[in-house]
DNA sequence: TTTAATTCGGATAAATTTGTCCGAATTAAA
DNA sequence: TTTAATTCGGACAAATTTATCCGAATTAAA
């Protein structure tokens, strides 16, 4: 009854930024991300997050090479203008920022409630900060701890 | 695979959120209320909202009382010192609060992300406003919208 | 040209969350 | 004491999310 778990984002989302920040590593040294690569290094379910890559291909917001030598990859030149917002939109949409943050369908708009406004301002936060973290931020900054955990 | 809704919250939680500011509203004005008068004010399942008042009642955080004329009440005394939080907490634990915010294992907690920072402010502000806001201040700024729903 | 490495896409399965059904237990009122 | 209104609790069902399987398509390299 009680959730195991509840997440700001779904796990296919998760896996996607996880997933997105290994390739945008990897494309900086010129280099792909194979699907076996990434689970391998996100360590995550491998047909899942397949789905997901595809997903965020479809979106353009990387690339897929099929073939020998082929996986997945991120313009270089584009790699700092992704921000997390665009991943987030493309496998979760944006209803974590529309209604009512209690789930409430009973409200009246025109006085709103105490946490209102202090909602409001959470989740635009929260948009802010995904729309303004691009993807080069991450992938250097989490470069330590990634590469740490590959050997 | 994209999710229909990314809500902050589950809907166990959101529901119990919503009957127990209604179940506050009643029982500041001396009633109790019944299953039936409450999903049919907060437009809920019956059943389902049914588990979620037992959990509650469970959590001590309504007092529910069988046979006729029963229902669940709420000590008047209490409703100014009840937290939305123990709500949230008693239905979806507080792991909204825990973990990374991108949902990244790989991390190295030395050098935060530069997302990090800003996640746990976010995080903590929410947590924050669930811990200051009374059901008091819900149940009485929000009876218009109720009472308005109710005709 | 053949082989092998890879992504793609559809079908299906497992897990979790959300929702329903129904009889048992309790209790106030008739 | 009987009845009826109510919550309780267990079993079950539906919907959604998460995860797996496998063959098809693509393509680089042998
Ligand atoms: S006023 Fe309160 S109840 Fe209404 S949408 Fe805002 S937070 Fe939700
Ligand atoms: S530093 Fe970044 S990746 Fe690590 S826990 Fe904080 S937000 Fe998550």
């Amino acid at each position: 009854m009680h959730r195991k778990y509840t997440t700001m984002f779904s796990k296919a989302c998760e896996y996607g930024i996880r997933a997105v920040i290994y390739i945008a590593q990897k494309s900086l040294n010129e280099e792909r991300a194979s699907l076996k690569d990434i689970t391998a290094e996100i360590d995550s379910p491998e047909a899942f997050t397949a789905k997901v890559l595809q997903q965020l291909a479809r979106a353009k917001i990387i690339n897929s090479v099929k073939g020998p030598n082929g996986g997945f990859e991120i313009k270089k030149e584009d790699i700092d203008s992704i921000k997390l917002s665009e991943i987030v939109n493309a496998l979760d949409g944006d209803s974590i920022y529309k209604g009512c943050g209690l789930g409430l369908k009973v409200c009246n708009a025109n006085e709103p409630c105490p946490v209102h406004d202090k909602f409001t301002t959470i989740r635009s936060e929260l948009r802010k900060m995904l729309e303004n973290t691009s993807l080069f931020e991450l992938a250097t900054s989490l470069e330590t701890g990634l590469t740490y955990l590959k050997r």
